[in-house]
DNA sequence: TGAGCGTATTAGCATCTACTAATATACGAG
DNA sequence: CTCGTATATTAGTAGATGCTAATACGCTCA
């Protein structure tokens, strides 16, 4: 329990997990819409996923990410807890209205490196 | 809600925390019965404070901490989680059986200085 | 097979955290 | 007022954690 509580210490962890709560996702995906880079997303997925909270599967060179069944049978009151408190703080809820922009604009992980920059330009939010 | 989770995120303030969810206790009650000196034990208490989780009052120079009525109702899914998943693990439920037997015999938190380790021995399990 | 892309890992560093030991503060009893 | 007790805080230190930049690994496709 213990280890299931530090891995969810931590803001850019909670940003990411906040996301696989809503979808499955790949590392490239979670780095444009959190803008954070792609060695630090490895290691918080690690982390996530040493404490058992998500899973991933791989497909061709992707590996997507989501929260773990067992994490959700195991620790029900806790993931709908994380549901519930996820809506109430803006950052997260930021990070899900580019997820939704993303997905509306039929983008993809296999979006072009070159790409990158539009694709952050084009789920940018204007507040 | 992740200083929440910083705060749980450390054993022995979970061990503090299990305590408090079962009783309002004195710092050197807890001293007694985690085994843990009163530096470190002020300390985690004074960061379960800052995060709402637990409060204090003051009676005379004893200060009893709880589990905060606020911390109750604003995170009841959390607190539901951590009653259940505390009864699982064994260093939480001997800590309790301790806080039972301490009861049983009728100590409390005025006891001597001089009688701490009567009451140590006193309140230790028989495995 | 080799280039390119997605992901993981490493090294090096700064910051944070928990601990011990010592000291300070606050209160009550005498 | 002063001493003893309950609690808080400080200083110093060792270990954990998160970050950046660089590198390594593994897969696909030409």
């Amino acid at each position: 329990m213990i280890d299931i509580f530090k891995a969810l210490a931590d803001e850019n962890r909670m940003r990411i997990l906040n996301l696989l709560i809503q979808a499955e996702l790949c590392v490239c995906e979670i780095e444009v819409m959190l803008e954070l880079n792609q060695s630090n997303i490895s290691r918080h997925l690690k982390k996530l996923k040493d404490s058992k909270i998500i899973s991933s599967t791989k497909t061709a060179q992707w590996i997507h990410y989501k929260v773990s069944k067992n994490f959700k049978d195991n620790n029900g009151l806790l993931y709908d807890y994380l549901e519930l408190e996820l809506q109430k703080d803006d950052i997260f809820k930021e990070d899900l209205d580019r997820y939704m922009k993303y997905k509306d604009l039929d983008l993809n992980c296999q979006l072009r490196r070159e790409d990158r920059d539009q694709v952050l330009n084009k789920i940018k939010l204007d507040k």
